[in-house]
DNA sequence: TCTTGATTTGACCAACTGGTCAAAGCAACG
DNA sequence: CGTTGCTTTGACCAGTTGGTCAAATCAAGA
């Protein structure tokens, strides 16, 4: 009674702390919600799939998650904050060309150490985004506001004078190649690792590029 | 008796021309598939939803293709012949800086003009390009091709002195971005048609990369 | 006209989908 | 020990999925 519409497992909305089994099972719900939204979408992602993968019944799933929408959501937005971290990262008091280096540098690094992360954002966007739509507007925020950094730098002749909002689709693109079309370039390169050329490359590239 | 296991259904298989209606509905399935699986995915798309798009009824439209996979399957090898072309007209004895920058204008166009398709591809490799995967030795051996051909120029000096593969890799990325992130370009930009400026950006990037 | 083969459809199916629910199991604390 | 509340599950459900089939419709030539 006094507990009102109080739902025992929606204690993940209220104050009480998560048990350790809970942020265990949550997380390993997380991670396998991750593979499966990564590699076949929203839609093609399946709830007994993810459970299988989790070593959770389906039920108990959706114990710890009321829907499959919800999983998908909350990785979305845990995403978004770490995947925009490195551009907000790039000072305007620092060497111009170091400074975009950097980035391009870092988000080259998160493409190679969470290449799910970075498959799910493109799943996301390649449907057109329709449970990002929301998060657009900060990030177009952000862009915005790099952009005119780059630019102030480019108009100052510390850099040539490019566009800045297609320096960054480049920086995106050339790095989530890597980890979105992973398959392909497996297919084409035989070899384990190609950051390690790749960077060489975006370096170079890069560099000539920005050369005032 | 005399025909066998013929099935009435099947004369795609057989000799005889299609008619006309054949091929008005064939062409009109296959755009409806194109665009589900592009937004969705394979696993995401679903039958009824071509049907409709096509203006058929799910048995009529079962009549014309065997199966969802078979579907799927002809607009995959239909596309890879196409998108391959660009690269394929890439001479070895033409001006290396105007044939790498003709490579990638008319990829860019590709992508302005056909982004249903880019975004197929997209979804398949994100996948890990399970159905695709009998393709990717023709694309490797052509990919190899092209970029003995890239060594070529550079070992002769006539361009900077960069990885051919991920030179490739680049150009792939950076055009396709513009189809395949569509959503996120037009939510960054407020401009309809990005592709004019990508283009300026696209040539003046590649003409400092390659300039030994 | 009639016939023949191409085309279309309504009814149907088994498997799978996301999701519910009551009941059972379990850990820990008094 | 017993109770309390977190955790787990088997059984179940309505809607959707890819796909089948026999029967109906249609188009066009003989």
């Amino acid at each position: 009674m006094a507990s009102g519409n109080f739902c025992a497992k929606d204690n993940r909305n209220m104050s009480k702390p998560p048990t350790r089994i809970q942020k265990k099972n949550r997380s390993a719900i997380l991670s396998a919600g991750l593979d499966a939204f990564s590699q076949f979408g929203f839609r093609g992602a399946t709830l007994d799939q993810i459970a299988e993968a989790a070593g959770l019944s389906k039920p108990n799933l959706l114990y710890y998650f009321p829907s499959k929408e919800e999983i998908h959501q909350q990785l979305l937005s845990g995403l978004l904050h770490t995947w925009l971290d490195p551009l907000r990262t790039m000072k305007a008091d620092g060497d111009p060309i170091q400074e975009i280096l950097a980035y391009a540098r870092r988000k080259l690094d998160l493409s190679r150490d969470y290449p799910r992360e970075s498959r799910l954002f493109a799943n996301e966007v390649l449907q057109g985004a329709p449970r990002l739509g929301e998060s657009f507007p900060d990030l177009k925020s952000l862009v915005d506001e790099k952009a005119a950094v780059i630019e102030g730098w480019a108009k100052a002749g510390k850099i040539a004078n490019v566009d800045p909002h297609h320096l960054i689709f480049l920086i995106w693109a050339q790095t989530q190649h890597y980890a979105d079309f992973d398959a392909q370039v497996r297919a084409v390169l035989e070899c384990d690792d190609p950051y390690p050329q790749a960077a060489i490359f975006m370096e170079h590239m890069l560099r000539r590029t920005l050369t005032p």
